[in-house]
DNA sequence: AACTAAGCCTACTCGCCAGTAGGTAAGCGG
DNA sequence: CCGCTTACCTACTGGCGAGTAGGCTTAGTT
């Protein structure tokens, strides 16, 4: 229960005198941690310290406030996440298989670190203010990647003005389906990333190529 | 500045003595007008209590605590947002015609009910507890619904098993969406609901045909 | 007029949690 | 062995906001 004498160490675990850079990167992932649990508003620093092995006063000399922490962790994951796709994407294919490539690596990342997604997704926005705008600007940077895909496919194709017009709403469709279908393909851990992408490329390519080439769909009946 | 004698009302807008049914509304209309802002948790009664032009002792003993309040305005606004969908569809139909009607009650909806749409879509999750289940139930139903739809609209075309096994992701994708592309015309409001819901039927009823037909994409170049 | 009850308020308590003050212990250069 | 710095802690404060005690006022009823 209490420690047995004074030259005793707590416990195995609990690392002592450590360089600052390692307690940071230790603090840091206690955080997404717990935000990822609980959401900015109700995780308390103090459970963040304890997940970290740490006391309250070394997140605030090391990170600064709640609100810097919090931001430090936006930062961080969403840079992995960006850095992650990247990767993935090579740059002089066709656009297909440019978003096709984008996809599979999202999925990988998705699954991989399933903490840093719901950060970035879920509780980002919940805070309001300058970090909802960042979250927000930074799926606007996505969404404008993606629509300059299409469009590119669009207008190769000979589709003028009308692809850029409704390019955007498109693309931020298509985005909002990969997010959920991320959100819907956590609890189907089974499902790969290669079988999820693919489902988004059937349905969201083939539907855009249909309207490239014309075919539309409009209400059968009147009105 | 300051009241000028005993007898003085406060302000013309300030009516006093209202019956209880009304405040009810009134308070609830200023809760999601507050919660949509802020979330719940950095919504304080005092501020919804000032917006509904009540004192905060009104609002406890009318509506119980801050987590009863929350419940009661999902539960209204869901309710209105699943009646008014559920108004715009003649069951009757084909599935596609089905689907279309839904969507553009959908954003009819929110483009009118903006602050009721950002509640449940936003704010309702971040609560955690009860209330996220309740709206992930709403959602998942939703998805099965539309998940109905395709899988029978894929029966119809003669394909078995396979739209049941993917219809699920597939729905949630198509969901996620027209959660986006909504979101994306809270910005845009010069779009009307038919043309948003012909989006979405473009992309995803097209490519799903396609799918049904057996056209199918796939990666060009080996891997 | 007298009584009742419904509508409504001001002004408090109390717990929780971000943030801090001030101290201990361990490595290190002299 | 002595200071000096870096790593780290326990134990507090102060404010904010949920929830309440208790009372005042006016409409309606007898």
């Amino acid at each position: 229960m209490s420690e047995e004498s004074a030259g005793e160490q707590r416990s195995p675990e609990r690392a002592r005198r450590l360089p600052r850079a390692v307690r940071e990167r230790q603090i840091l992932d206690a955080a997404v941690q717990v935000f990822s649990r609980h959401g900015y508003h109700s995780a308390s620093m103090d459970e963040i310290s304890d997940v970290a092995g740490v006391s309250k006063p070394m997140i605030y000399t090391y990170l600064g406030s709640k609100e810097d922490l919090f931001g430090q962790c936006i930062r961080r994951e969403a840079t992995r996440l960006l850095e992650a796709i990247q990767d993935g994407i090579k740059p002089d294919l066709p656009p297909d298989m440019q978003l096709w490539h984008g996809l599979r690596s999202f999925y990988r990342f998705v699954a991989e670190y399933r903490e840093s997604w719901t950060v970035l997704h879920r509780q980002a926005l919940t805070v309001g203010g300058s970090f909802a705008t960042e979250i927000t600007d930074m799926r606007t940077r996505a969404i404008e990647l993606v629509a300059a895909l299409v469009v590119s496919a669009g207008t190769r194709k000979g589709l003028g003005e009308q692809a850029e017009f409704s390019g955007a709403g498109l693309s931020a469709a298509l985005v909002g389906a990969a997010e959920s279908l991320a959100d819907w393909a956590l609890d189907h851990p089974d499902v790969s990333d290669g079988v999820l992408a693919s489902w988004l490329m059937n349905l969201v390519w083939l539907g855009f190529n249909d309207l490239v080439e014309g075919e539309i769909w409009k209400p059968s009946t009147a009105e």
